[in-house]
DNA sequence: TCAAAAGTGTTTAGTCTACACCCATGA
DNA sequence: TCATGGGTGTAGACTAAACACTTTTGA
C-alpha cells in the first residue's frame, strides 16, 4: 500500500560544502560569489542538488570536484539543515559537508570561474541563507575532530616543518601552543617521519622536514585516540 | 532563473528515530514491528516522512510523540543516509535522530499499538533497510556524548541511587567501572544533590538517593567538559 | 550471625604544563 | 658579530587508576 509515500511531501535536497585550506598562516575557507539568483552577488558556500542516482557523499564529491578540480578529498557529513523557509525559492533541505584540502593543489582557474575566494576565518563575509551557521558548525566539528584523530595530512604539503604543523594546529584551535610541548605530543603519536632534509626558507639555520607515515597515520585515524592540546 | 531547481530531483525525506531507554540493568532500544509493506513483520526503527511545514526536528518530535506519548524528549540529529536503493519503494533519504527517554514514562498502550518492544542492545534483532547501521552510529554517538556532556537526567527516574547512575554509565559504555573512582568523578562534576532519603529496595542497608541539580546540570550540558571514565 | 549491598581514602603511576637557553647561519 | 628562527629537557602539579575493609540491617 506504500503507506506514507505522498508525492506532495517530496523536497529538494541540496548539498553545501565547507571547504577548508591552510596557507601556512591562517585557516581559510573557500567561498563563492553567486552569479545567479537568488541572492546574486552575495557570498555563499559551494553547493548543488542531490541527483537521482547519487548518494549524498557522491554529490559532495561531485561538487568539490567542480570547484577545486580535485578528487578524493577528505570530507565528512556535518548536519542537515531544514528550516522551512531557509531557501526562498523552494522547500529545500540542505545536508552540509566539510572538506579539507591542500590549498596548493586546487585548480586556480576553476575557482576563478566561480568567482570563488579564500577567506581567513576571522575575515569571512556574511553568507546567504543559513550558511553562516553551517560554517560555524564546521569549525566546531573540525576542532573536535582534531582532538580525536590526527588531521593535517590533507592540509599540508607532502613535506613540512614542525613549525608549519604547529601553526596549522594553532590556526584550527585558534590558540597558541608551546613549541616544546607540541613537539613532544606529536612525537608521542608516532605518525611522523623525520627527514634528513631541511627547509631553509624560513630561517638561516633551517628546519628539518617531516612526512606523515601513511600507514601509522591511517591506523591512528581509524582507531581513534585522544590528543589534548 | 531558479537555476538547478529541477523537480525531477525531488526526493522523499524520512526521519528515523533511535530511542534509548534504561531499565536499571541494560541500555535498551525501542523497535517497532512493521504491520505494513515493505518488509511487513520485520523489526525497524520508528520513522515517518518530513511534512511540508515542519523542520527535521519537528518531524522527529512528532514521530517520538506518536510512539511514546511524550513531549520534549532529549534528541539529537545523527546522520543522513542516502544510499540510492536503501528504500525499495521510492528514492528516500533518511535523516536519523537518536533520543533518550525515561523508560517508565512512556505510554505502554501506544507502543503496544505499534507492536513496539524494548530490546537490550545485545539482543536487538536484525533491522530492515540500513537501520542496523543507524543504530550502530547512534550507540557510538551516545558513548561519545557521555564523555562531553552529562547524560542521565533523561534516562533515570527523578530520584536515583549512585549505583543506578553507575549502572547507567556502565550500560552506555559497556564496561565495568570502579565504584569509588566513579563516585569521585561524578562528585567532582558537581551536578548532583544528595538527599536525606534512602532507597531500601536494593539492600538492607539502603542507599542514599540523589537528584540532578537542574541548574548546574543545564549549565554543564551547554558548556561542555571532558569526563573520562 | 550472616549474607548482601553500601559506603568510604590513599598511594602510585602517568600525563600535562610551564618554563629558558644554546645553536646554526646568512647578512 | 648579530639577528633570526630552530632545537632541546626537566621539575612540579595535577589527574587517573588501582585497590580492601567496615557498615547496616533483614532474614
Amino acid at each position: 500500500m506504500n503507506r506514507g509515500y505522498n508525492p506532495a511531501d517530496k523536497v529538494f535536497l541540496a548539498v553545501d560544502c565547507i571547504i577548508f585550506g591552510f596557507d601556512n598562516e591562517d585557516l581559510k575557507v573557500l567561498l563563492i560569489k553567486r552569479d545567479f539568483e537568488p541572492e546574486k552577488g552575495k557570498w555563499s558556500l559551494m553547493g548543488g542538488f542531490l541527483k537521482k542516482d547519487e548518494t549524498l557523499n557522491d554529490a559532495a564529491s561531485r561538487i568539490l570536484f567542480k570547484l577545486t578540480g580535485m578528487h578524493n578529498i577528505y570530507m565528512e557529513q556535518l548536519y542537515s539543515f531544514s528550516e522551512v523557509n531557509r531557501d526562498p525559492v523552494a522547500r529545500t533541505i540542505s545536508t552540509s559537508y566539510y572538506a579539507i584540502i591542500n590549498i596548493e593543489k586546487h585548480n586556480e582557474e576553476l575557482i576563478a570561474n566561480y568567482g570563488a575566494k579564500w577567506f581567513s576565518l576571522a575575515k569571512a563575509p556574511h553568507l546567504i541563507f543559513d550558511h553562516d551557521e553551517m560554517l560555524g558548525k564546521a569549525i566546531r566539528r573540525l576542532r573536535r575532530r582534531t582532538s580525536i584523530s590526527p588531521i593535517g595530512f590533507e592540509l599540508l604539503p607532502e613535506k613540512f616543518t614542525m613549525r608549519q604543523l604547529q601553526k596549522l594546529y594553532e590556526a584550527i584551535l585558534d590558540k597558541e601552543l608551546d613549541k616544546r610541548n607540541f613537539i613532544n605530543k606529536i612525537n608521542s603519536m608516532d605518525i611522523l617521519i623525520k627527514l634528513k632534509e631541511k627547509d631553509m626558507s624560513s630561517s638561516t639555520k633551517g628546519s628539518y622536514l617531516y612526512m606523515f607515515d601513511q600507514e601509522k597515520y591511517d591506523d591512528k585515524q581509524t582507531n581513534n585516540f585522544y590528543l589534548k592540546l
